[in-house]
DNA sequence: TATTTTTTTGACCAAATGGACAATTATTTA
DNA sequence: TAAATAATTGTCCATTTGGTCAAAAAAATA
């Protein structure tokens, strides 16, 4: 008796798992794991549930896959972090590249912050493996810079949550920002919150 | 025909509401709205599930109850930032408070973050009327010092972001930061927090 | 084109869940 | 203490939802 085990995802495959995927994000990402249904899913992809269920075996897997192709897009900009570079430059580049993810990949910053404030059920091995690994690397090239006096002096992993929170800020948060904000500066919060926020770390970075 | 109505509350009814309240936050800060059952919040206060249904005429009503209290309660500390006080050691005292509440009220912080994240949908008017007015004013003030000099110039909508997004990061993503912490640096979080931040703020702000 | 393989779907199932309700028990009040 | 009111619970129900399965349709292949 043999199972026949296909190796090759045909062209269909790819197409269908990655509408699933699309839609699916959009549907955790609004309504957390637990809020999603798999109808939400098939009908924001046109598909129908069975036929989902025939591209992945349960929920729970087509969640686990969305959440692990979101949290290695997460952590990259991190590691481009340059040993080379100018010291505050670099930090300041990091602060824009988060920003831009904000603005642009709102709805996988709402999922991430989802699931880590639920307990990360599902990441807490990738948390204190991989993302503490590269955490650890940066924190000690930003005491490096702090010992050669390139930038002021700051605790390197509090400096690092700061950037985190503050970025993930404007899309985590972005109903209560909009609500906050009149119309004239809602058409303009990614660039006050640039300038906001390089002008900051610059004042608290900056050597003198 | 006449209804009766009940218009005092009994001891019983008290007690049992507020009881049924603190397991309810406890239940929907770690599993969400929908995450929440019934059934848990019965068994996390010792009831039934239809005495609950005896106070609470639905799961959503508690819900809602319980966002309510918490919203109040984290709409205050703003509210005393106060005009007559050093500018900057009121914001910092307003910082601190900020990061208290992330430290003794963690439940309250998650469930208020997850709310937002999924649209607010229970509490966008509050959002947009009474939190607007409290920041619109406290805009004002903080323009005010910049223009008289007393603290450097920021966007003061952002500033009070950057306030809300640092602090409450360490209740509602705690399962990241204890992750990436090693044990030292663990049972010392909130200290280096508070340093970390008065330092950032006072750099940040400070006229030279 | 005939055959095999992949894809799709309608119908169905079991478990979970929010909630109703009548009957019972406990507490207040007269 | 008797009557009235409040509190509690066991049982039940309808809906939602994750998931199964066999049969049909579509696509690929020989």
């Amino acid at each position: 008796m043999t199972k026949i085990v296909q190796i090759k995802q045909t062209r269909i495959q790819r197409e269908k798992r990655l509408l699933i995927q699309k839609a699916a994000l959009q549907v955790f990402s609004e309504f957390g794991l637990r809020g999603a249904t798999l109808d939400k899913i098939a009908k924001a992809c046109g598909l129908t549930k069975p036929n989902i269920l025939y591209y992945y075996s349960s929920k729970d897997e087509i969640y686990a896959e969305v959440l692990q192709s979101l949290l290695e897009e997460w952590i990259r900009p991190l590691k481009d972090i340059s040993e080379n570079g100018d010291p505050l430059t670099e930090i300041l580049k990091y602060v824009q590249k988060k920003l831009t993810m904000s603005k642009t990949k709102k709805q996988e910053s709402k999922l991430f912050a989802t699931e880590i404030l639920h307990g990360a059920p599902l990441t807490q091995n990738i948390l204190a493996g991989s993302l503490k690994e590269t955490v650890d690397d940066k924190v000690k090239l930003l005491n490096k810079w702090i010992s050669e006096e390139k930038i002021a002096p700051v605790d390197p992993y509090h400096l690092i949550f700061s950037i985190w929170s503050m970025t993930q800020h404007y899309a985590d948060f972005d109903v209560q920002v909009y609500s906050l904000l009149n119309t004239k500066k809602r058409s303009r919060i990614f660039q006050d919150a640039e300038d906001f926020l390089l002008t900051f770390f610059t004042r608290c970075l900056k050597q003198n």
